[in-house]
Order: C-alpha cells, then structure tokens, then sequence
DNA sequence: ATTGATCACACCTTGC
DNA sequence: GCAAGGTGTGATCAAT
C-alpha cells in the first residue's frame, strides 16, 4: 500500500510550483530579449509596448461585448 | 514665530486621509443604492453592471489610443 | 401627460453611476496626492498606512463595544 | 531578393511579443492551479508562499557567497 | 446563510 | 530612484 504523507504532498507542490516559476522566469526573458532586438533595430519599445497593451484591451472589450450579447440573450429567453 | 512639528503635519495628514476615505466611502454608498433603487424598478444590475464596465473599456481604450498617437506624433517631431 | 419610459430610467441610473464613480475615483486620486505630499515632507508612508488602518479597526471595535453594553443594558432594562 | 520591410520586422515583434505573453499567462495559470489544488488538500497557501519566498532568498544568497567565494580564489590566484 | 465569483486595493517587482 | 505594471489579498456581490 503507498502512503502519501502530507509531508510528501507539501513538497510536491512546492517543487512543482518552483519549476512553474522557473518557466515563468524563463519566458520574462524571453521577452525581455525580443524587446532588446527590437530597440537594437531601430523600434521605440515604449510605442511597441502601448501598441500590445491596445491591441489587448481591444480583444479584452471584444469578449466583454459578446458576453453581454449572451446575457440579453439569455434574459429573453433566446439562448 | 510659527513651528509646525512632525508631529502636527503628521496629524494633519492622517485626518485629512481620514476624511477622505469616509468620503469615498459615503460615494461607495450612493452607488449601492443607486443599484438598489435599479433593482426595484425591475431592472438586472448584473447587466448594467457590464454596460458601465463595457461603456468604461471603451473610453478606456479611446484614450489609450491617443496618447499612442501622441506618442508617434512626438517620434515624428509633428508635436 | 408624462410617460417615463425605461428607455429613459436605464439611461438615469446608468450617468448617475457614472458620475458617482467618477468622484469616487476622484477622491481617490485626493487620497493619492495627501500620501504623495507626505512622502514629500519625509514621512513613511507605509507606516501612515498601517496607523491608519489600526484606528479604523480600533473604531470598528469600539462601536461594537458599544453595541454590546446597549445590548446588555436593553436586556437588563427588559427584565 | 527578400526585402524584409520595417512593417514585417514590426508585425513580427509584435505577434511573438504575444506569444509569449500568451506563454506567460498560461504558466501563471498553471501556477494557480497548483496552489488551488494544495488550498483543496488542507494546505495553507499563504505559508506555502512564504516558504517559496524563503528557499528563492536562500537561493540567492548561495549563489551571491559562491561568486564572492570565485572572486576571492580568482584574487589569490592572481598574486 | 453560505459559497463562489468578481472587483478594487495595496504591495512589490520591473523597466526606464 | 521613480514610475508603472503585474500579482496577491481582501471586500463585495450575486446565486443557491
């Protein structure tokens, strides 16, 4: 029979979440490298940035629209 | 000859925060009931709750994309 | 005659809304600015922070304080 | 001959940009999950986080006394 | 009433 | 060193 302890448990998910934050890390900087290429040719990262930042609120408001469409929907009874 | 002391600023300082936040606090009220009147005139607050949230997105994002062109704008010296 | 459609009340209740978040936001903004000038004149504003939210909590305690001898002093005015 | 425009070097930044967010977002996900699946097994979240906190400083701190540690051997190597 | 989801606030890290 | 963005936490709200 295999007893899992609470101690077992603990430091499963601790060592998980610590290779989760090491990919989050890994990604950052990933980032952070296109970043650099770009302003090494020639782009204005902050321009670069606010443009990702709009192009995201954009979709987010998207998403925002088509569920008030379900919620309408749903109060009268079209769903 | 008039000394104001850490002490007093300090003093100051809290209870004008103070006031401020009862402030806030009171405005917090009148939006509850302005949703409460909502709800017993019939209407869905979780649907106007999204229309002011969509309606803020939007204005959100008009400025957004302002200041973006401000920003090309100075890029191009045409500030 | 006066017909006040809910076209109309929706409309109503949604800028009112609007305005009572846009002075919530700009006391807020108030807020904002005392702490910015007390960081100005040297203060710690952390530390103006947790005061603050010691004394409201001490508030909150003293009113329920209150409550309770009001309680026990109908009790015993009931017997 | 392939022309590579400032407009494709741009979309290019920009569209991998968000890939990587994308990437990001969904580690970070990830993250919340475990921490939700440890919250659901009794674990105290908040202490877990603390912990992770702690053994990351601990990190740190080893690998800054180890450079320190190359620094010194490298000075003595050089006399 | 309770619980889950949503939202605003405070903190902290990151980029400039 | 500061300003800004992301993250965690606490309050708030709706649904059961």
């Amino acid at each position: 029979m295999t007893e899992i302890t609470s101690q077992e448990q603990l430091k499963s998910i601790i060592s998980r979440i610590e290779e989760l934050e090491e990919d989050k890390k890994s990604v950052s900087e990933d980032i952070k490298e296109v970043y650099l290429e770009a302003k090494g040719n020639g782009f204005d990262t902050k321009a670069i940035r606010r443009v990702i930042k709009l192009r995201k609120m954009a979709e987010q408001e998207r998403k925002e629209q088509e569920e008030l469409v379900n919620l309408y929907s749903a109060t009268i009874g079209m769903e």
